[in-house]
DNA sequence: TTGAAAGCGCTACCAC
DNA sequence: GTGGTAGCGCTTTCAA
């Protein structure tokens, strides 16, 4: 007794007229296109008050919304600014994109965004999908590599949009050459590892992410730095690669755990996989800042919260956002090309020694 | 001795040619404006294979984008997604927002995001800036009130949108009468009330958004439901009202604890509320799960992570906002319009009591 | 199949 | 100050 299957859905709306146009604002206000034109999205006013006012009530009554692709082809730019992050679920780049779309809507400028998922191809081809939309900005805040066969092809892409007249802006490290908004992980990492190590700390491992991202490497480095000026030498052997995620640090920790090594300190090169090796130490069924130390970077929320709260480096993400997007527009409050004031912030998950 | 300032930044690119265009393209291939047109962006491929290649070298030597703006003039339509939320740095909205922005890849669609910052006069400015960009569809993940005088306004520019042939989704909510990804938050609430219920708990406390919020009432009212189908009265002057925020969560705790109460549990409308409270809790000098359990809503990756980790009621938001866009889209992947599944989770936060 | 040309909605220049 | 009108870059008829 099958019925006839109804169709799936109803086709939404019978009738589908076309968006109002200035065209037919218009004729409502009883004026010609141009008139229309100016009155409402005209910069200098040289519209009679009484036009005016009958385009306004006009476009009103129509509930006019000015077509902005028209707008964008007919004057030749656009008020769109494109980001690109890694993942936007990550708390760093959602942080970041906070920024930016505050720093935007300021601006009056509409935020594109899209996920390069630390994947370099995807990266260009998005940079070059995003570039046909000839955004007046375009920042990229997704992490690099040290290694991509693909930047030059990158960098050639993001040149040949500044050439138009686009402005880019990198956030973190400067290597594509390009307006950056730096963040100084290497001095962070060492004024952090500095500071553990005044602490008290000398058997320290590091879970880094998969070689070849800059962020982690730049970390990794500048902490093992740090270490040695107080002549403390970081194993190579200790350094464990693991994903640039929660689940990374979790799972890394487990490894470092198995090793047996005498650990009394972990470095994360990020919060979020500090955050996971917390949750392993603890699941080992030891005690995360007693029998383990534990420092992350970056500072997101979270760390507030675990227990106990992680040692990290602050970063002022949503100012970072702000500040690349200032930076593109010129803005004297995009301050020096200095980088990022980062913060050591000490916290219960890294007590003294002793 | 002051020497003359230098000019701050040097004005960069000298020379700002205009961007290679498809008259370019098809004068360096020889042919005219429409096979260049038909052969990089047509649809049914009615051109010589010679030509075609030739246009396709010619513009892969000039590096061509196609102006999307114009193509959305020429062809009536963008291919462009409208994502509204509330903030785009809270990992709900991020959650769902990635969820959105895969699904939007896939469809080879842009995603434009903004942050209503749960002002629903911003709300409703953004969205009439949004439809000037006419997007296939529009996403309204920006929680929503109960008594919001403009809401009439805000359909009625939603229908506009509709009207014109554009697809308005709604996440949580379908109080404004779109296409909606349902959430049933009381349902969930209330499961999550019978069991705790069935845990042992009987002297609860809530810690719900300030009144007006329907995500937050709507928790409230399933979960006082939960209870009183198990003898238990949740006693009105037992629900803080605080921020929708982890630090309102912190402040809603310490208020409730200064209350003097007797209380074993407190369920928290959301999760970042029940972590903050949770970090109150502790801060205290009590042990969450222990003096005090702790539920919250979302399951959001942090709750894992902190001790003892929450109970909650799962969902699964990226999938919530794929399934937002298939459904805009027609998708028979969309599914049904039966609300989102919801899960309990009972973690150590809420331990069985004796 | 190809190319000329008429739009798409809007801005801005140029007369009046 | 106002209104034609020539574009903006592209798509898509319509003839050839």
């Amino acid at each position: 007794m099958t019925a006839p299957e109804n169709p799936p859905q109803a086709p939404l709306p019978a009738e589908s007229r076309a968006a109002v146009t200035l065209h037919d604002v218009a004729r409502e206000a009883g004026v010609s296109l141009a008139t229309a034109s100016r009155s409402l999205n005209g910069s200098t006013r040289k519209v009679a008050e009484e036009y005016r006012q009958r385009v306004l009530a006009a476009a009103e009554r129509l509930n006019y919304t000015p077509n902005l692709s028209a707008q964008a082809v007919a004057r030749g730019s656009t008020r769109t600014v494109a980001l690109l992050v890694a993942d936007i679920a990550d708390p760093y780049f959602s942080t970041i994109a906070s920024g930016v779309g505050a720093a935007a809507d300021e601006a009056q400028l509409l935020v594109t965004m899209a996920a390069t998922e630390r994947d370099p191809e995807r990266e260009l081809e998005l940079v070059r999908t995003m570039r046909g939309q000839r955004p007046r900005v375009m920042i990229l805040a997704s992490s690099r590599r040290t290694d991509d066969p693909l930047a030059p092809a990158l960098r050639a892409e993001l040149e040949a949009f500044e050439q138009t007249g686009g402005r880019v802006v990198v956030i973190s490290t400067n290597d594509l050459n390009f307006r950056t908004v730096l963040l100084d992980n290497a001095a962070g990492a060492r004024d952090l590892a500095l500071a553990l190590a005044d602490r008290g700390y000398r058997h320290v491992a590091v879970l880094a992410a998969p070689e070849g991202l800059v962020t982690s490497e730049d970390r990794l480095r500048g902490f093992t730095e740090g270490l040695a000026a107080r002549g403390i030498e970081l194993d190579p052997a200790a350094v464990v690669r693991t994903g640039f995620t929660r689940d990374g640090g979790y799972e890394g920790m487990q490894r470092l755990l198995a090793m047996g090594r005498e650990i009394d300190l972990v470095f994360a090169v990020n919060d979020v996989m500090a955050v996971g090796a917390l949750s392993a130490v603890r699941d080992a069924g030891l005690t995360p800042g007693v029998d383990i130390a534990l420092a992350g970077f970056d500072d997101i929320p979270t760390v507030r919260d675990v227990t106990p709260p992680l040692s990290t480096v602050a970063i002022p993400l949503a100012e970072v956002g702000r500040r690349a997007l200032a930076m593109a527009l010129d803005e004297p409050a995009a301050g020096s090309h200095e980088p990022v004031a980062t913060t050591v912030v000490l916290r219960a998950s890294t007590p003294h020694r002793h």
